[in-house]
Formats: C-alpha cells, structure tokens, sequence
DNA sequence: AAAAACCCTAGCCAAATGGCTAGGTAGGCA
DNA sequence: TGCCTACCTAGCCATTTGGCTAGGGTTTTT
C-alpha cells in the first residue's frame, strides 16, 4: 500500500488569518446544515457552496475552487462514480483536498477512498462535533485523518490478520448487512462499487461460513450472532 | 388520540411573539445540529436542549418543558424502547408534543408511533429544510404531521384497516420466524401444512406491513423489532 | 518462493421469489 | 343479515437467487 499519497501539495502551514473555503456535498439537507454549522463556529472556516450530486461537486469545486471538499461518497446519482470521484477531484483540482464523511465503515472503502486521493476519512455517526472541526484543520495542514474507529479499523487490517477460525471478512459482512436492508444483489453491487458477481462470491462464501442456503437466513445468524 | 392537551401553556394559535421552544434527540451530532440550524433561521423557534440516549430524552423534557420533540426513535442504546419512548412522553409530559423524524419508513412503525402518542412523522432522507419548519409549525398548531411518502403510505393501510393497531398476524410471524431458518416457500408450506400460494400470501401481507421487499429484509426488521 | 487469504469477475442454469389479480372459507360482531 | 378479519388457494410473469465452474489480482504469512 502506498504509504505516500498525493506528495506534491502545498505543504506549509497557512498564515493564520486565512479562510479555509470549503464545499459539502450530501444529499441530506439536514447533514449538510448540520456541517456548515458545525464548521462555520469557526471563524476560520467558510462553508461556499453545498453539492447534491455528483456533477454538482464537480460544478462547484470549479466554481469556487475550495480548499477543502467535504462529501459523502454515497450521493445516489450515480452508483459507480462514488469512490471514483475521488479521483476525479484530486486529478482535476489538485488544490481541493478531500474528507469523506461517510454513513458506514468498511475497511476497504477507507483504503480505497485514501488510494484515490482523499485526504481524511470521518464517519458520521459517533463523530463529536469538534472532531469535524480538527479534522478539517488537521487536513488543512497537509495531515490525513481518519475519525475514531477508522484508523484502528485500517490499522487492524494492515496490521495483524490471524486467528480466523471461522470468522466473516469485513466484505461479507458489509454485504449481509445490505441484505438485511433489502437490497438486490444488483442494488449491492451499485453501493458496494463492485459487480455483481462479486455480490454474490462473497454470499455465497458467508453462506459457506454460517452454512445458511437462504440470504434471509444468513441475515438471521449473522444478526442473531451480533455481527451486523 | 387526546386532541386536548397542555393546559397551562396557551392553547388555539399561539401569539406571534412566543417561542417554540424545542428539544432534538438523535444520535448524530451533524444531524442534531442541522436540525437546531434549520429551525433557529426562524426567530419563533429555540431549540433548548439536546439529548443522545432515551434516558437523556427524559432529563430533557423534565428540565426544559418543551412544547415540542423532535426524536429519531432509534436512539441506539436501548432497542426496546424505541416506540415506548412516546408513550413515556405522552403520559408523563402531556404538555409537549412529539415529531418523529426518522430513516426509515414503515406503515406498522408509523402507526404505532402515532397510536403511542406522536404528533407527527417525516422521513430523514427527500425531507426539505422547510418542511421541516412547517411540520413544526403545524404540530404547534395542533395538526398532526406526515411527510411525503408517510402520509399515502398510511392512508393505504388505513382505508381498509383503520382503527385497529396495524400487527402481524400469527400465521404471518409464524412464516417470517421460517423464513429467519432459511426455508423456501414449499417448504414452509409443507411444514406448516398449508399451499405455497399461502406462504408467499403471508408474505406479502407481512411485507406491505413492515414496508420490507424482501423477505431477507423482511426478516431482518421483524427481529429487530422484536417480533421474533 | 510458495502458500494462504482475501478480493474481484464471468457465465451458466434451475429454482425461488416478488408482485399481482382473483377467487374461496369460517368466525366475530353491528 | 351483512360486513369485517383472518385464513386459504390458484395462476401468471418477470426478476432474483442459489449453486456451480473457472478464472483474474493483491497482500501477508510461512
């Protein structure tokens, strides 16, 4: 894994006074009130555009041409442009940095999401307001940050991987909990940025493991066994 | 449902000049703070306390009196109470007025919110910042408030089934609680001695209830209500 | 260097499911 | 009596699934 990403961005401390120009995207209105707020305590921090879509971030960031971009990769206009508009961004706006702010947490997004570019990975739940807030300057200051419970998550995986003896991988798991919210493995697979195919590899592999023949039993043990 | 309520507190149209006074719980610091962001642009509205946790709901209400609650029902740290939540509010605080602001939406989870004393229901996701202020408003008011996609989904249900509590039947949780053990429906129709045009009528009944297309999901919001 | 995990993809086929319309029964209750 | 509810059954059709084989790739462990 590339421990060095993005190498040639400014890397000074900004001079104090500065405002940091920054630019949400979500589609929830109340998250994106909810950040602006949040950053906007700080009167170094001016929320100048707010994204809804896909194309919106793009028009934006073109626009105002923010120092941060804060997004959820999840915006639902376009499942395969999630973590590819990472990339994106940092390719044609290599000024903007990036934080994603995302609903869930699965090792491989944060890795994948890194290795395209963006610069801190926070995750809206448990997240305390002023975590927000330091992640931005922290990101601002040429740092990655991943929220609480991100960087152990990373870690773990990078780290140590052993003593499985029949447990999930973090993909199977991420894909049972979808099931439970009913999606089709087509509508999984648009979430999970992967194919189909790859749905169903890895079901069939939980259902191995739990040695369930049903998805909506799969469900149930892996619920009944605290896992999702 | 008790349309009179609140008795010291001036009731019919409120004057101008008077704050709603308001309390948001939800477990998500961006949330909360969108919500008190939205509501606070109009001057009629004060958002006084915030709570995290049930019992924290509570405190509030005790402390602060509020006219009106603003509560996601999944405050995570006890899922029982979720629903009873209202009921709590309802008996031991008349004077305040609850609005269910939640993710999901389900007929059999609206209707008992509303039967357990809930003023009002929107739905998180596609909700607009104004409807928001107007649901509180209306409440205010007096009205009882559902937001797009609540209210059809209900008036659905509650053409042909009205009065009565919206709950699985026997036969039904009897069909989920196989499902959860991963048989199929000829199977299901075998053991419980019944058609497979049966079991998949169940099914569907059951589905329509709980909202779910997928007996997977449908599984999976049986058990996490507590129905199996 | 080899093995072991994990992740990703493809295609095939039979079976199962979801969603629907359109009926039937029996018991409780106004 | 008629109406309601719960329960039961049938058939249709498109879509989804389960189960399989047969490959890719990377990273970590041995």
């Amino acid at each position: 894994m590339n421990s060095e990403i993005r190498p040639q961005v400014s890397l000074g401390r900004r001079s104090p006074m500065a405002t940091t120009r920054i630019v949400v995207a979500d589609r929830n209105v109340i998250t994106r009130v909810g950040i602006r707020s949040i950053l906007e305590r700080n009167t170094g921090m001016a929320v100048v555009a707010e994204a809804t879509t896909y194309d919106g971030v793009i028009d934006a960031i073109d626009e105002h041409g923010p120092d941060i971009m804060i997004i959820d990769l999840d915006l639902g206009d376009d499942t395969t442009r999630g973590l590819n508009i990472c990339e994106e961004i940092c390719e044609r706006y290599p000024a903007t940095k990036i934080l994603v702010l995302a609903n869930t947490l699965s090792e491989l997004i944060v890795i994948e999401a890194l290795r395209r570019g963006a610069n801190g990975y926070l995750c809206k739940d448990d997240l305390k307001a002023d975590e927000l807030t330091k992640g931005v300057k922290a990101i601002q200051d040429g740092d990655t940050v991943l929220g609480r419970g991100v960087g152990s998550l990373v870690a773990k995986g990078l780290g140590s991987t052993r003593d499985r003896s029949e447990h999930l991988t973090e993909r199977e798991l991420d894909v049972i909990r979808t099931i439970a919210r009913g999606l089709s493995n087509k509508q999984i697979a648009h979430e999970m940025f992967i194919s189909e195919s790859t749905v169903k590899f890895h079901i069939q592999n939980a259902s191995k493991k739990l040695n369930s023949h049903r998805r909506a039993e799969l469900v149930h043990r892996a619920s009944a066994a605290g896992l999702i």
